[in-house]
DNA sequence: TGATTGTTTCGATCGTGATCGAACAATCAA
DNA sequence: TTGATTGTTCGATCACGATCGAAACAATCA
């Protein structure tokens, strides 16, 4: 009836609790099953094909055949800010589920967003790398310095050599909880995984909860410290 | 797979087609009445209703009573946001549609708000004589000075001498183009009227369309310049 | 004061879409 | 081949929520 691109018709897709579900099952960043997605949505195997081909369909989620299963993830990062944001209208909302979980501390605190870090460490990690001048924002735009790709150089962080044109090296996504950005985009792939790597922190399976260890809350503290 | 903010809650909010097409009428910023939020969504008041509570409910929109209508607005920058990504993530979905709305830019220039004038003039006529020390604001009272009682008689604009109880001589009216503030109350009135009668402007029939003749277009302008 | 316009409440209807049972297709392991 | 696992298609069912008519309520106008 009007111009403009049809929201309500996104909307609706995400608007039903079990898509919801599965989209959140899959903000985790890791590729999961349509069974899986199934039981995380708690419906039958039926009703999750029928939803993840409209998901599909509507390029929400990406899939990848292999051997008799299909692996179903985020399209890309845009969906998954866009979930974030949701999530953050949700919140101020009061709009939090039946019950809050006992987990949600422990989300609050650092998390998986699709591929990268989140929460207050993720928060914590973009001011200090922004504060230390690692890192300049730009507008919508954001750039790592020369310096801070030598931070991450020393401290072990993988970057490729040169920039890829299809995805950023950096880019700001904004934070449900905290309502403050943190480090997407290659970079934030690679400091998660460095985390990982490390054994500064540990994903909690089936679930989008990082845990730092006692020695890696305190590296991480160190190394990200917010007064210069 | 539980924990989390309900995201599906508000996306299901968003995704009805008539709710979507209200809140992204209410995405140029301007404040909109139900009845014209109906018409904006093609559904009947009764409906309008029905989906405004609930949109409200949620924090998406906020409202101002003012006299018998009700101004309905998003209710922050982060709502906007969030629409803003949908639209994004729609439109690289291929989920647009097309159309145009014609007549809307004469609506926009001028036009009767009930009994007085609305649209770029009447925000210019209200800013000229606020700039001017004619007219005064006092948090939700608006005061008509001295000086501005002076101007109005030198011009031409009849008011009563004596001050109604019932209805405000001065009332700040919130603008449906421009979102702004324009000029309401038996002032007001007696603005529009003084317009009507000098043959500066006219209506159009069956519509809330006012044209302004080349000769009181000229006239206006002068008599509400904007620059001191 | 009654008349008019804007908004809401209530009740009933009705269509859309989620859901699951059952059958089918594809893959893997013997 | 056979049987087991995984995923999809089809059809039927069913509940939820959007919608509107009627009527009440609220605020102005005349």
């Amino acid at each position: 009836m009007k111009e403009g691109p049809n929201i309500a018709g996104i909307a609706a897709l995400i608007g039903d609790p079990a898509r919801a579900n599965m989209l959140q099952a899959l903000m985790t960043g890791v590729a999961l099953t349509a069974g899986e997605l199934a039981q995380e949505a708690g419906v039958t195997p039926q009703t999750s094909s029928f939803h993840l081909g409209r998901l599909a369909e509507a390029g929400l989620v990406s899939l990848r055949k292999q051997g008799r299963h299909k692996y179903y993830s985020l399209a890309n990062s845009d969906v998954a800010a866009l979930l974030e944001a949701m999530s953050g209208i949700a919140m101020r909302s009061g709009m939090t589920r039946v019950r809050t979980g006992p987990k949600e501390p422990e989300l609050r605190r650092s998390r998986v967003c699709y591929n990268h870090l989140a929460g207050e460490y993720g928060v914590q990690a973009y001011d200090s790398l922004l504060a230390r001048g690692f890192l300049v924002e730009d507008g919508e735009q954001l750039h790592l310095t020369g310096d801070g790709r030598g931070f991450l150089y020393e401290l072990g962080v993988v970057l490729p050599d040169k920039e890829n044109k299809r995805r950023p090296l950096c880019k700001s996504c904004l934070d449900w909880s905290a309502r403050r950005s943190h480090l997407a985009g290659i970079a934030g792939t690679a400091l998660l995984s460095f985390f990982l790597d490390q054994g500064w922190a540990k994903r909690v399976d089936g679930s989008r909860i990082i845990t730092f260890s006692r020695e890696g809350d305190s590296r991480f503290h160190a190394t990200f410290s917010l007064q210069d």
